[in-house]
Order: C-alpha cells, then structure tokens, then sequence
DNA sequence: TTGACATCCTCCCTTTGGGAGTATATAGTA
DNA sequence: TACTATATACTCCCAAAGGGAGGATGTCAA
C-alpha cells in the first residue's frame, strides 16, 4: 500500500473521481455504493478525505450554507494516478464475517427452537437486502440510476450481490427444512452424508474446471 | 454484549466447551473451525483467553515441555452457561468486504485485462478454496473429521461456505464471460438490461417467498 | 413556533489487524 | 552428531478501524 494508503483511501478516490462531494455526501455514497462490500465506520470516512488532501491526492474547498459550514473534495491529478496505478495490483479475495453463522456452528449449546430462529434471522436480512435490492434495480430499469454509463460494469457487482444474496436466501430455506426434520433435541440429529458427498463434489468440479481453463490457456494469461 | 464479551469471546467459549486446548491450539482450531466466517488476528486470539478467566468464564493451566511454556485453558460451568445464553440472542447478520470487487466498480480506472485479471484473481481464490474443501470433505467422508457427532450442525456451515463458493466461482465465470464480449475499451461497453431485469425478479421472489411464508404461519414463529 | 429529521462534523475510547520478534521443541538430512 | 527447517508458544507494538456520543445549523411540515 503506497504511503499508507488504504482500500478505503482508494475507495473514496474512486468516488472523487466521479465528481467532487461533501464529506457528507461522500460517506452516504460509501455507504450506498460499496456498503455491501467495503462497509465502513461514518467516522473512519469523515478523516479519510483529510488525509488524501494531506498527501496531494485531494483537494478541500470549504464552503457555507448560511452558517453552517461544510468542505468539499475534489479529486487531483495526481489522486487520479494513483487510483489507475492501485487498479491493476492484486487485492483481497472476499472476507466473511457472519456471527449468526457461528451460532449454528455451536448450535449444541442451544434447542431447535433457537436454532431455527437464527435461521429466521438469516431470512429477515435477506427479505431487508431484497427490499432494497428492488428501489435500486427499479432506479437503474426507470433510467433514474446514478452514473448509467458506468452500469457494465456496475452490473458484475451488482451481480455478485444479488447471487449472494439468492444464496444466502437459499440456504436458509434448506438449512430450516433440515433442522425441521431433526428431533427436538438436535444433539441427536443424524447427519446427511449426501450433503458431504455432494461438497465434495462441488470442490472437485471447481478444481476440474480450473484445470481446463489452465489447459485451455497458456499460463501467462492467468494471474 | 455482557461484561465486555466480544463474538470473538464466545467463539473461544464454544471452542473450549469442546475440549480444553493450549493457546496455540485454540488460535489454530479458530483459523480452522470458524476462519472462514469470522477470521481473527492471530495476536488477539492470544489475548482473548486471558480476558475470560479474569472473568471466572474459563481457567489457565500453566505446564511446561521442557524448557518450554504453555498455557492449556479451559471452560468453567458459567462459561459454559455464558455461552447458552448468548446463542439465542440476536447475533449479527452476514458482512463481506470484498477489495477485489472495488477494483470491478471502479473498472474504468484501468483496462479490459485489468478486469479480467481481477476476476482471475477471484478465480484463483475458489480454487485454493476448494483444494482446502476437497481436504476437509475428505476427512469427515472418511471418517477422520474432528468432533463428527457435531456433523449435523457443522454441515450446515459448511454448505453456507460451500454454496458461497460455488456462488463465487459461478460469479467470476460469468463476469469473465460477460467481459471477454467487450469492446477493448470498455468504457464504450453496453450493459445488459436482462441482467438487471433477472435481478429484480430475483428480489421480488425473495420478498414474495417471505410474504407466503408469514401468511403460512403466525408472527410470533418469526423472529 | 416547534419538533423531527437532515446535513455536517468532531471527539473519544475500545477493538482489531498484522507484523516483528524471541525462545524452545521436533524432525529430517548431511 | 550437527545443522537447518519448521512447529509450537507467545508477547509487543503501532496503525487501522468501529461505533457511539455529542453539538451546530438547515429544512420542512404540522
């Protein structure tokens, strides 16, 4: 990470680069535009901005409406290379944090009962997620959807979002008709070895395809 | 959260109910058992046990090999009754952080093979996944997997990841798919109006299924 | 006018990440 | 036997981050 910068630091130079925002505006952006997959603290995104300024990647104009004041940033050119420079370098691969998971992970110290409403409220976010999922796709399909020239690839993520979602939703329909069919003391459930076989499966076809592709391609082409 | 207690505190907690573990053992079976869905610093999980026997929730036992140290901790009976009685409470729900989908929103910043490097990147990554799946899914098929009358419940997490990494894969194949149809430079590229059409349906799916799913029950079954 | 909410922001304390470093045990190889 | 690589065991440190609290002013509706 040059200079200390961050992926935050390179998120919020992204959204600079759209336009310039309040500070205000730029963490509510945050928040919309990448919470899903970058989620981060409101205070966290009032400094960031300050220390893009510091190091020339930023600039702040400080304004005021009536009394109150409020700065607002605009993107350098400099900001703008080392948003192109950080594009092309290696990043993170997806990192889960999923507490109601753990819960069904140690799903012995608790009753079916309480098992199942954690699933419940697995299926509460994905009902919230989809609510929300609706006002954005319908903004996009009305033609009222931010930056519409950028929807290619806003698309993919976007995607991405909605297939986890469906995921998530999907396995929260199967895990609740599982532990339906367990006795009252789960402890006692007996597992289904299909399940087991079926993952197993899964992962040989995934390494099975990577094969191909490798076979399918010289190796330069892949990273 | 009570007396300061983190998730964190009571993934140890759940660890330790299993087995009494030494540090070591406890930060290598958290990467295990649960790293996948609530990774933790290393350091910290070193800490973590010592802040729940300040708190009477588990016990240290010093012991030596050789000339080495070793703590070996162990749950105490209100750990064990700590833990029950977090399980049932709300817990949080799923939160991704995802750097190399930044790198897709922000693909105007670089090239077509910028993208497809990324989404290379997310390749390589479900197949490292699914070598250490293979792994995993070897063991309990062969009946060597640790705790297996815990398998009931653990399976269900290991679908959650499962599905999510098939998830994943699917994902980066179409997303590479989709990419190679455009133009070299893809700031000229066109998006797909299907695409966002089929995630609408999607989300109206989702809440139509909760919909049915509350008519076919009462209230108080949801949480 | 008042109250609710939005816009705008700072401060503070705790949690967390991740790297660096040290000591000793174990196993394999020359 | 000596050496080396790795495992086991752990601490320290500094930067990044979370999240809540709080305050000031603007806007809008009742």
């Amino acid at each position: 990470m040059a200079h200390g910068l961050t992926t935050t630091s390179y998120a919020i130079l992204g959204l600079l680069a759209l336009k310039p925002w309040t500070t205000y505006e730029l963490a509510q952006q945050m928040g919309r535009a990448l919470g899903q997959f970058w989620p981060r603290a409101e205070s966290k995104l009032y400094e960031e901005p300050k220390k893009l300024v510091a190091l020339g990647l930023a600039t702040a104009d400080r304004e005021s409406v009536g009394k109150r004041r409020r700065t607002v940033y605009s993107i350098t050119d400099d900001g703008r290379q080392a948003l192109s420079r950080w594009l092309p370098l290696a990043g993170a691969p997806p990192v889960l944090e999923f507490e109601l998971l753990i819960k069904v992970f140690f799903a012995e110290h608790g009753t079916k009962d309480d098992l199942l409403a954690t699933i419940g409220l697995v299926r509460a976010w994905t009902e919230a997620q989809a609510t929300l999922g609706v006002h954005i796709t319908g903004e996009y399909l009305e033609g009222r959807g931010p930056y519409p020239e950028r929807l290619p690839w806003i698309l993919l993520t976007g995607q991405f979002l909605q297939d986890f979602l469906n995921m998530v939703e999907l396995w929260a329909d199967r895990a609740a008709a599982t532990v339906e069919t367990w006795p009252d003391d789960i402890r006692t459930a007996t597992p289904d070895v299909g399940v087991l076989e079926a993952m197993a499966a899964d992962n040989r076809a995934i390494l099975e395809r990577a094969d191909q592709r490798r076979r399918a391609s010289p190796p330069a082409a892949e990273p």
